[in-house]
DNA sequence: ACCTGAACACCGTTCAAGT
DNA sequence: ACCTGAACACCGTTCAAGT
């Protein structure tokens, strides 16, 4: 079985415009400069090559971005499943979902409409979770409500990563909404992120109430 | 104090370009062809202006953006929280909210990191909510992030409602997603919509979770 | 004060022509 | 099979020139 090694004759095969080395050089283009520095023209300079050569490799922009999304699916980890209760596995699993998209955003609209079919590390890490949620003993037809309501709490929160920090500043407007500016300076008091903070509070929220038995109304 | 019927002498004032008609149009724009439709070329067209003439009332389209997303703020309803309990209104509330984004889709990015202060519906509504928040009982530094938290879980359901309604379909995997596969099978038979399906399962386990007492961990 | 027309600096994408 | 260069059909935005 030992083929490594071995070379088929010929064709020294160049590879130069790969799959890999294409989302490799997009995602270092993000890392840089954000998603706004993701262009074409870019992305092709950046590979030594024209604008109208990736499309020999890549279909549309919208085909290069399911690339990259798939790419980023890697980092999230799936294996405390394995290891850690239910709730505790849940936690984890979402947290690290919503940090690595909180570093993608724009990806968020992209994935949410995206067939799982279309990305085949989205629809295993489903199938890690739907496990998990069925060997818990959570009803058959509610496994795949609870993933979803838990995604749109994950998307939505790591959009709200990207709020400035005094998103909340009334001091034009105190007079005209007293309880909200109240409620604004106790939380800033906790010292807390109030992203961070009001995902914590939500997803625990949310985990509980979901795996309660009967919580159908 | 009877000034109506009273006219400032000369000048008819022709008021061709004002914030309401570049609005007003702009939705129109939206709701006859999406948000694809909405260029400044084509806005400046269905006003019988040219484009260049738009930037002499609104600084960029991104300005125009906010001025549509107070707008749309109008249709979100508060006035349940004068009359309902608190779970009852923050449901409806909830629910409103999600279906008016559902339809702008776009603004959605925008509105989740603009200050509260370029938004003055969106403050009242806040305001109205932490009133009822804190009336309910709540502790005045779990306010903001119960807000928040609610918040990213009505954007990621609107952005969720694009969604299509075979995003789930495996036929290509069913053996390598057995879990999962069945999970959808039998979500599909409760003939619930998916999106709604997940939205009241989820936004119902959360604000049971948020308005417990003691839920800090 | 507000409009027009031309222009600028980009986009994503297509396509004939080359090797 | 894969690349280049030119072109197309758009974007949002600016600005001198008009009234």
């Amino acid at each position: 079985m030992t083929e490594s090694g071995t070379r088929r004759a010929g064709r020294p095969r160049k590879a130069v415009l790969t799959r890999e080395r294409i989302t490799a050089n997009a995602l270092e283009l993000v890392s840089d400069g954000g998603y706004e520095s993701l262009t074409m023209q870019r992305l092709a300079k950046s590979l030594g090559v024209s604008p109208s050569a990736l499309y020999n490799h890549v279909d549309s922009k919208h085909d290069l971005m399911q690339w990259i999304q798939e790419l980023v699916m890697t980092d999230i980890d799936t294996t405390i499943f394995d290891t850690e209760p239910l709730t505790e596995a849940l936690m984890q699993w979402a947290t690290s979902y919503r940090n690595v998209f909180a570093r993608h955003i724009p990806l968020i609209p992209i994935i949410a409409v995206l067939p799982v079919s279309d990305s085949p590390r989205t629809l295993s890490m489903y199938e890690r979770v739907a496990e998990a949620l069925k060997d818990y003993g959570l009803a058959e037809n509610e496994i795949i409500p609870t993933i979803v309501a838990l995604e749109s709490f994950i998307f939505g929160s790591a959009m709200d990563t990207a709020a400035p920090h005094d998103i909340f500043d009334t001091t034009n407007h105190q007079d005209l909404t007293p309880h909200f500016t109240q409620a604004v300076a106790a939380q800033r008091k906790t010292q807390l992120n109030t992203s961070d903070d009001s995902f914590q509070r939500g997803l625990s929220a949310m985990i509980t109430g979901l795996l309660a038995k009967g919580n159908a109304s």
